[in-house]
RNA sequence: GCCGACAUAGCUCAGUGGCUAGAGCGGCUGUUUUGUAAACAGCGGGUCGUGGGUUCGAAUCCCUCUGUCGGCUCCA
């Protein structure tokens, strides 16, 4: 798409978003507006309709609230302006004026953006800068003139750029109304949000909700029920799934590889309990902050109560203190595939991306001096590229998590979160990877390094996290000695390179559609037999045995039903290989492998003997490649 | 938690105040012994998510709770 269409099709959003405003205010006439920029794929208005009398209430009840009933007369609506062909008429006002304009046409968030916009030159809305909001305003400087665009009856403050006219509207649907919190701050009004897809023609809308469509067989949650990996259910709990044979196996599968990874590395398991006294999380600061998120135990007949744990730093930092005393112990890198338990809000919720428990974190410290920690920094990075590398997982890109000081989580110390800022620039910079900065961010006690990834419907997730901790270790009184025999603070770096390995697995199957390699398979190779004859099941038999000796997960269907549908049932589970044995096998001694397509170029079938067979298999298992060899 | 939508068989779904709640797939049984994406026949299978209410009558209307989906806030 040229520049030129990338900007028609900004102003053709951005006015749509107009549009559907202005289309609620024929329709709820004293409706408040809040803010309507574009997003990916189309935009959305925020809304408030609190204390409207519609002239058409729905079924009896209040007429403060839309729902996606509404839309088809929002639509209706809609459709009529941008019939109407109402020019956009830009103009400028004072603040001042633009003020009284807002009073006037009772619209108090306008009003409060206006305000803001004389008093600090900006508006300090999260995730929404200036020139999102339609105004044109350097942070500092005195704003004197506002713009506005008006179309028909509908008059908003905005910058712009718009169509000439409505009737240059594309396709266009509203897809669905949600709350949002005025200005992002949950302090606020609740708005509801109105979001619509737009776009030049119909046919690229048809495209976008086929595509749609389409995400939603790659859903992660989609694909653990059809391919029986995971369940949730209510008996058991929101948030908390239960993986199934072959879930288990695919975790357990990047759990050993990530262990075999780290220990070569010089990373050390150990294991910590699940629960926890109070104490050590206000030792450590924690408990400042997640108390309320955290799962309790009642008070024991002894008095005591646990927690179940949510993280594991301060556990290890114990562990730190029982084997540190000098420079001499560092760095110390220390690792635990522990399930955690967190309490998230209900509506959070989403399948293995983001749960209450059992959170398994690929979790390590590292503990360091001041002067290994960029060297440190640096072999992390260096352990993501190369696990990633291996893993086949390169749809990603890195964002600096720095703290927003005005905020009161990030209280003390801003020298130390400069210079553990500049660390991860300077190691950024040196190996040149590409990254975003995010400010408000950061951890509470230090930045972070998030790897962001997107899921298969666009929304942006962190997949995992490397932290450096600035605060804890001397909260928490850790020590060691320097060569000088002075005692220090070590610094920590928090890392995790898979996140939790259920989140993990839950981006791997939306990537992959849940066509996994095969050394991720829970099952490598199904046999198909063709018939239930003693010599083919004890041929099959005898395939099974050898390709048990070579760890491979192979598995037998011997249902009485046609060769067909049972190549059609492995197909459905994304079984890499599939191999029909009857007469010819038998008697040849020989294979022809079905090769799941997405692992093969070629679609010549090949001929082989078992055990050349199986030990390509067993190859492939062991390079963790994502082709097929054969 | 908040806003909106939704919850019917193992799965995908039909059924909007009126007969004993249906279909396809899956399952089970039998026949068939099958050659690379669905053999044929028969049989099971539901407290219509939970609890309450309205009504002569509720899967259907209202309320509660639980859960799911999409957002918002949050994410150590």
């Amino acid at each position: 798409m040229s520049g030129k269409n990338d900007a028609q099709l900004y102003a053709m959003r951005h006015s749509l978003a107009h549009i559907t405003a202005n289309a609620v205010q024929h329709l709820w006439p004293d409706a408040k507006f809040g803010v309507g920029p574009v997003v990916e794929n189309g935009f959305y208005y925020d809304i408030d309709l609190s204390g409207e009398q519609s002239d058409a209430p729905k079924n009896g009840k209040r007429d403060d609230k839309l729902s996606e009933e509404d839309f088809g007369r929002i639509e209706k609506e809609m459709q009529a302006i941008i019939k109407a062909a109402e020019p956009f008429e830009r103009f400028e006002m004072t603040v001042d004026e633009a003020v009284r304009w807002a009073i006037e046409n009772g619209q108090p968030y306008k009003q409060e953006l206006l305000n803001d916009l004389k008093r600090a030159g900006t508006t300090v809305a999260k995730d929404l800068d200036a020139a999102e909001l339609g105004l044109e305003a350097v942070k500092g400087s005195k704003v004197k003139n506002v713009s506005f665009y008006r179309n028909g009856d509908f008059t908003d403050l905005c910058r712009g750029p718009h169509l000439d006219s409505t009737s240059q509207a594309g396709a266009f649907k509203l897809m669905r109304v949600s709350g949002a919190y005025w200005r992002g701050n949950d302090q606020n009004a609740q708005m509801q949000r109105v979001y619509g897809v737009a776009f030049a023609t119909e046919k690229e809308l048809r495209q976008h909700l086929t595509m749609l469509e389409e995400a939603k067989k790659r859903d992660h949650r989609v694909l653990g029920e059809k391919l029986k990996l995971f369940f949730i259910t209510p008996d058991v709990g929101a948030g908390l799934p239960l993986l199934m044979p072959r879930g288990e196996r695919l975790k357990t599968t990047l759990m050993e590889y990530m262990r075999a990874k780290e220990e070569a590395n010089g990373y050390q398991y150990v294991s910590t309990p699940v629960l926890t006294q109070r104490r050590l999380y206000e030792r450590s600061g924690h408990a400042d902050y997640y108390l309320e998120n955290m799962y309790a135990t009642q008070e024991d007949e002894e008095g005591n109560q646990f927690f179940l744990k949510p993280m594991n730093c301060p556990h290890h930092h114990m562990i730190y203190e029982k084997l540190v005393e000098s420079y001499r112990d560092l760095p110390l890198r220390l690792s635990e595939h522990a399930g955690l338990y967190r309490y998230e809000l209900s509506g959070t919720l989403t399948g293995l991306i983001r749960m209450r428990g059992p959170i398994t974190q690929n979790d390590s410290h590292i503990y360091v001096t001041n002067d290994q920690l960029k060297e440190e920094f640096r072999n992390v990075l260096e352990l993501f590229r190369e696990v990633y590398q291996e893993i086949g997982f390169d749809d990603y890109w890195f964002r600096l998590s720095l703290p927003d000081f005005e905020k009161d989580k990030f209280a003390s110390e801003s020298d130390k979160w400069e210079f553990a800022a500049k660390v991860i620039r300077e190691v950024l910079e040196d190996s040149k990877l590409p990254y975003e900065e995010g400010v408000g961010e950061a951890a509470f006690y230090g930045p972070k390094l998030d790897v962001q990834t997107k899921n298969v419907l666009g929304k942006e997730d962190t997949i995992a996290t490397v932290q450096i901790d600035i605060l804890v270790p001397k909260r928490m009184g850790l020590t060691y000695a320097d060569s000088a025999g002075k005692v220090q603070h070590p610094f920590v770096i928090h890392k995790n390179i898979l996140g939790a390995f259920e989140r993990f697995m839950a981006f791997l199957l939306e990537k992959t559609a849940g066509n996994l390699p095969v050394w991720l398979s829970p099952e490598q190779v199904r046999l198909v037999t063709v018939n239930q004859e003693p010599t083919t099941v004890a041929f099959a038999d005898k395939v099974v045995a050898k390709a048990t000796d070579l760890g491979l997960r192979l598995s037998v269907d011997n249902d009485n039903e046609s060769v067909g549908k049972k190549i059609r049932s492995a197909e459905l589970m994304k079984v890499p290989y599939t191999v029909v044995i009857g007469e010819k096998e038998i008697e040849t001694g020989q294979l022809t492998p079905r090769i799941r397509k997405d692992l093969v170029a070629s679609g010549e079938a090949k001929v082989l003997t078992v055990d050349e067979f199986l030990a390509a298999v067993a190859r492939e298992g062991k390079s963790r490649t994502g082709k097929s060899s054969l």
